[in-house]
DNA sequence: GGAAGCGTACTTTTT
DNA sequence: GTACGCTTCC
């Protein structure tokens, strides 16, 4: 391999620099993926063990994309090599460490509408008014107190003692949530000398991508790490931080700089990505913004097509649009489907995109959204998985515990929770205690509902804990409880809604029955499928490369198309008018979105704005977005969506229009 | 006591 | 479109 070959020269000075802490500033497109990659076969290459070496994502499509491609440079297959997410490598540490705190390592992981039912039934018995409450504030607080954001303040220590019942009951549960993956670690980490102590022996080399979007609670974990060799390395762009309202803070640059002050800085500001006009609109754009390392990114692509804009009359008129401008271009110039982006600022605006793309014989995928897993009915077979890995689970055994309907209701359940609150027990053993103590208060009816249900779980436990049996177990309980039964019941009116359902788990189960029988797959027990979903977000392997890319700005982070379309241009959509509700200053934030989006477009940026659009049941008079003033107008060319609008209303709408980006 | 049926309020971004 | 809570039905 030849370095100095393969790479610029300021790319090979970040690639050869192994020793000691490197920052790498990596503009958009300027190669980071690929000095990444080199880095660490170089690393290889000089003979340091794959085991040495941690690589830290921020998402899973990276960190499998990176590992790819280290496979691909390297031609081997690295089993030894830690390529994961934050939290992935999270739940590594205490799957091997819980114990030291007094969790069991059957944890269950929750996620956010998990965490919004452990809310319930925390709030439940200290008996706190959750009426006029939104759940998801409260949680936001919670993270914030946990993750050391925040302190309580007098608005929020209303919500202390709540937040001790919750914490009280995911212990008791044996559950964790996202924040506790990397906090928990870090306490472990903190009070266990000789656990830190193997950690930092076993990686002596560590890499962080994404840098600007770790929070402070990833940081010290990374440092508690990396302290122990000082062979760190952190690549980031200040003007890609898109998380802050999950507590990313790209401040850790400057923490980086302070904690690290004989660190080697690197920047990359070559784009290999995008043509002139768009890189002249990105840089023109983000200067804007006043808090930010400063950085101009060049390339020597010229441009053969301007950006383009067009105002589309509603949202079907720009899905519309869309489909026949990718249709279009797709005939004309011969540009695959999967080499199209489609982004969007929020997934709802997915709906009418989806919906013509189907109409219109588009193939296409949609990343991010609800995932697959989220599905009902998949998660219904999750929480059945999840009792049988961890009994104390209430929050997935509240959700099973009906279904399908076994006749256990309001009643009993209630009778359920003050056993168990009483005792300071889960669910699973007040039902223990309710079936077989003598002096039970339940009814017979009751105890036989209960009882069944424990022995349901009893027969099941050993048979999906074996080796290599949870596709078959699974298959085997779905048929046990007739949940095809189930479905046809829930839904009388339509067959199709439960064939489709039903089809959903038939590939859940194949999916886990590939996981079963990866031969690379060293250790596939129920522990670890289970950890292994709670993490990823999208369905199972995308190798669709045919496929239209329809997805948000977030998810659209690191990845490039020939071909973008921006759709929903649009003064509330970005900047998000929540987001500029909660406070003005994040602006800046969705100037860095917009930035993001730009920047993912290697030929031709589209853009559209709709006039109007349907929010909510209501249709709701649009605007342009602020941000398209900010582009320098000689690279805009306006393009016709075809529609049937009203000359008239047409022209008015244009005047309107060029007042306002005219200032006039 | 449990199940089924109807009305209402909410969708910013994700590990 | 959907998920929850409240009411009525069996």
């Amino acid at each position: 391999m030849n370095l100095k070959a393969e790479l610029n020269q300021k790319q090979y000075i970040a690639a050869s620099t192994i020793d000691g802490p490197l920052l790498i500033i990596a503009g958009a497109g300027s190669g980071k993926t690929r000095v990444i990659t080199f880095r660490i076969a170089h690393m290889l290459e000089m003979g340091i063990p794959q085991s040495q070496i941690l690589a830290l994502t921020f998402t899973n499509k990276a960190a499998r994309e990176m590992a790819e491609r280290v496979r691909e440079l390297t031609g081997k297959k690295l089993p030894q090599l830690t390529v994961s997410t934050f939290h992935a490598f999270g739940v590594k540490v205490l799957r091997d460490t819980i114990s030291s705190i007094g969790y069991k390592d059957n944890f269950s992981i929750y996620d956010t509408v998990d965490q919004i039912s452990l809310l319930k039934e925390s709030a439940r018995e200290i008996r706190f008014d959750m009426e006029d409450e939104n759940p998801q504030n409260i949680l936001g607080i919670f993270s914030r107190i946990k993750t050391k954001r925040g302190d309580w303040d007098e608005v929020t220590s209303y919500y202390q003692g709540l937040y001790a019942s919750y914490q009280r009951h995911l212990k008791l549960y044996n559950a964790v949530d996202f924040d506790d993956l990397i906090m928990l670690p870090i306490h472990i980490l903190d009070t266990h000398p000789e656990i830190l102590n193997r950690y930092t022996e076993r990686y002596r080399y560590i890499m962080v991508d994404e840098f600007q979007d770790t929070s402070m609670g990833q940081y010290r974990f990374m440092k508690l790490l990396a302290d122990g060799s000082r062979n760190i390395c952190v690549v980031g762009d200040d003007d890609q931080s898109i998380y802050s309202w999950r507590g990313a803070n790209y401040e850790n640059i400057i923490s980086f700089e302070r904690d690290y002050p004989e660190l080697k800085e690197v920047k990359l500001e070559q784009n290999y990505r995008s043509t002139e006009t768009i890189l002249e609109a990105a840089n023109t754009l983000i200067a804007n913004n006043t808090n930010r390392k400063g950085k101009q990114l060049w390339t020597g692509t010229k441009s053969m097509n301007k950006i383009e804009i067009a105002y589309p009359a509603n949202e079907r008129d720009e899905a519309q649009f869309i489909a026949e401008q990718i249709k279009g271009i797709h005939m004309r110039d011969s540009i695959k489907f999967g080499e199209f982006g489609v982004l969007i600022r929020t997934n709802t605006l997915s709906r009418a995109i989806e919906e013509l793309f189907l109409m219109e014989n588009i193939p296409y995928k949609m990343s991010g959204g609800t995932s697959f897993y989220q599905r009902k009915e998949i998660k219904d077979m999750i929480c059945y998985m999840r009792i049988l890995a961890n009994p104390e689970d209430d929050v997935s055994l509240l959700r099973i515990l009906n279904v399908p309907r076994r006749g256990i209701g309001a009643r009993t359940l209630e009778q359920l929770r003050s056993l168990a609150d009483m005792h300071d027990w889960s669910l699973h053993t007040a039902i223990q205690a309710a079936v077989y103590a003598t002096d039970s208060p339940f009814s017979e009816r009751a105890k036989t509902d209960l009882r069944s249900f424990l022995q349901l779980i009893e027969a099941f436990r050993p048979k999906i804990l074996s080796p290599r049996k949870i596709a078959s177990t699974l298959k085997e309980l779905t048929d046990a409880i007739d949940y095809w039964e189930y479905l046809l019941q829930e839904h009388p009116k339509d067959e199709k809604i439960p064939t489709w359902k039903w089809r959903n788990i038939e590939i859940f189960i194949q999916s886990i029955e590939d996981y079963e029988k990866n031969p690379d797959n060293m250790n596939p027990s129920l522990f670890n499928y289970l950890n292994r979903i709670s993490l990823t977000t999208k369905d199972e392997p995308d190798d669709d490369e045919g496929k239209v890319n329809l997805m948000t700005i977030h998810s659209a982070k690191g990845l490039e198309h020939e071909v973008v379309f921006l759709a929903g241009v649009e003064s509330h959509i970005i900047p998000h008018a929540r987001a500029i509700e909660d406070d003005p200053a994040n602006i800046e934030e969705e100037r860095r979105l917009f930035y993001v989006a730009i920047t993912r477009a290697k030929q031709r940026l589209i853009m559209t704005s709709c006039r109007s659009r349907k929010v909510l049941r209501e249709e709701m008079e649009c605007l342009p977005s602020p941000f398209l003033e900010e582009l320098p107008q000689h690279l805009l060319q306006e393009t016709e969506a075809a529609a049937d609008v009203e000359a008239a209303e047409a022209t008015d709408y244009f005047q309107l229009l060029r007042k306002k980006l005219g200032g006039v």
